[in-house]
DNA sequence: TCAAACATCCCATTATTTAGGATTGATGAT
DNA sequence: ATCATCAATCCTAAATAATGGGATGTTTGA
């Protein structure tokens, strides 16, 4: 759809960071091979990236002219670990608020992705015999418009960003089954509006579904986040949708409250 | 003792990166004008650096005009704790290895820091009817010059590498208590060398000691890491010493295995 | 000792960053 | 609603750093 798809990145920042792109958990390391052939780069400005990207700790050589993550990431991670607000605010509230056997998780909005941050509960549900692994945990990143957590923050984007989203992704909101026009698609995303909530079924992971509350801060106006719990499939009826729906807004009321005061610690 | 300090980093990517370093645990916000005061950036400056760290994930903006680390990061640490082979042969490795109420540590080189990448055991030792907290875990970054863990990697840098850091840090190492003169510092290490296994006593924590043992590559040479064991300094005796040498020892021969193996996954 | 792979250095050319102020956009109070 | 205030983006010529291509070091392993 976009006609300037693989165009440069403008500046220089965002060049080297795209070295980072190319990894991923299952190709964990790179060579300067690949930056030059996947970039585009020449032999230099490929070896250049990648020994700024290791001065600042974010890349470091592992063996064999190979290189990894580095460990300025576990250190900046914990930095967020022990001051996030939202993700604080998910640690104190989600535990005492989690029913036994169930799943709760907090997302967080990324640009135009969704990042789980928190997960609160087993790794698992069991129903009717079967274990349905629930495989979200924090820092999985997820489509925006897929899953009842990314649609219950979708949702309550102001107009514009609604409309930005769709002019970029029509083809990728039709796939999701949000509608094949703009009208069928804002149409669904009042709908969530309007109740409240937003559900999703097998939409990531077969026979899961999902039922999630936008987070917003206390003030009324904008979403931080979104919580959702999880659900064997075909145990989520309508009757349960309704009975999980006050808990959970409890829940994302409790949390905006912990956020704000959190935020304020600094 | 260097006379050219705080001179600018040479590269943009550097100067950028420097805006993650004014956050810290303590003040995990940052505002523009903090960019433009503390490193000396004029506003149109300031805000283009802020704009692509967010741009790039790893900043986020967060309310009136405050900033904080972003999701990026979060993402990225997955694929470290997913991939990272050290990380996964401490995993995989020490639970079997540790002795109940004892605590054993994983570390890792970061340019001339030292990070602890993995905690097994409790977050404190009982002697005496005290509680003495174990404040190591994923993602501190400790001094090259200060602590078990730290020196039992140090010692076993090649000799060219151990004659940079002294000159770099020859304050640093006295205050450290590792020696007034290049020959000290150079017999503390070869006593470390010898022996096989670094002790330190209350040089970071009070109460609190350790001994570490270095984690070399199967086939000898460099040094992956450092396994620690912390004690309350008082039970750190000589014999002590020797007797959880043995073990470490193993634990760190066994982390090596595992960490060649993980290292091939990819 | 040598070869092979890995990484850095060099430097004229080119493209990007930079500063500084004007402009636009959000937020909140009156 | 309207204005005041702060946050953020846009604009330009001049300054500066990035780029590429090949030569040159540096490890590593036979």
């Amino acid at each position: 759809m976009n006609a300037s798809d693989n165009a440069r990145p403008a500046s220089t920042l965002a060049r080297a960071f795209e070295v980072l792109e190319l990894l991923s958990v299952e190709h964990p390391l790179l060579r300067v091979e690949d930056v030059m052939s996947r970039l585009g780069h020449t032999r230099s400005t490929a070896y250049r990236y990648v020994k700024e990207l290791c001065d600042a700790g974010v890349l470091a050589p592992s063996s064999g002219g190979m290189y990894a993550l580095g460990p300025r990431i576990v250190e900046l991670e914990r930095m967020l670990v022990l001051t996030d607000p939202l993700y604080l605010a998910g640690r104190k509230v989600l535990p005492a608020v989690r029913e036994p056997g169930s799943v709760l998780l907090l997302h967080n909005l990324y640009r135009d992705k969704v990042l789980c941050i928190y997960k609160e509960g087993p790794d698992s549900l069991e129903y009717r015999g079967e274990s349905i692994a629930v495989r979200r945990s924090r820092g999985m990143p997820f489509p925006l418009f897929r899953g009842a957590a990314s649609l219950a923050m979708l949702a309550f984007f102001t107009p514009h960003r609604i409309r930005q989203a769709y002019l970029r992704s029509a083809d990728e909101i039709a796939q999701a089954g949000l509608g094949r026009s703009w009208e069928a698609f804002r149409g669904a995303l009042a709908a969530i509006r309007r109740s409240g909530y937003a559900t999703s079924r097998s939409q990531i992971t077969p026979n899961l579904a999902g039922v999630a509350v936008p987070i917003f801060l206390p003030g009324e106006k904008k979403v931080i986040g979104s919580l959702a719990r999880a659900f064997p499939a075909e145990l989520l009826t309508p009757e349960m949708e309704r009975a999980c729906l006050g808990r959970l807004s409890e829940a994302a009321a409790l949390i905006a409250e912990e956020f704000v005061q959190a935020g304020h610690g600094a």
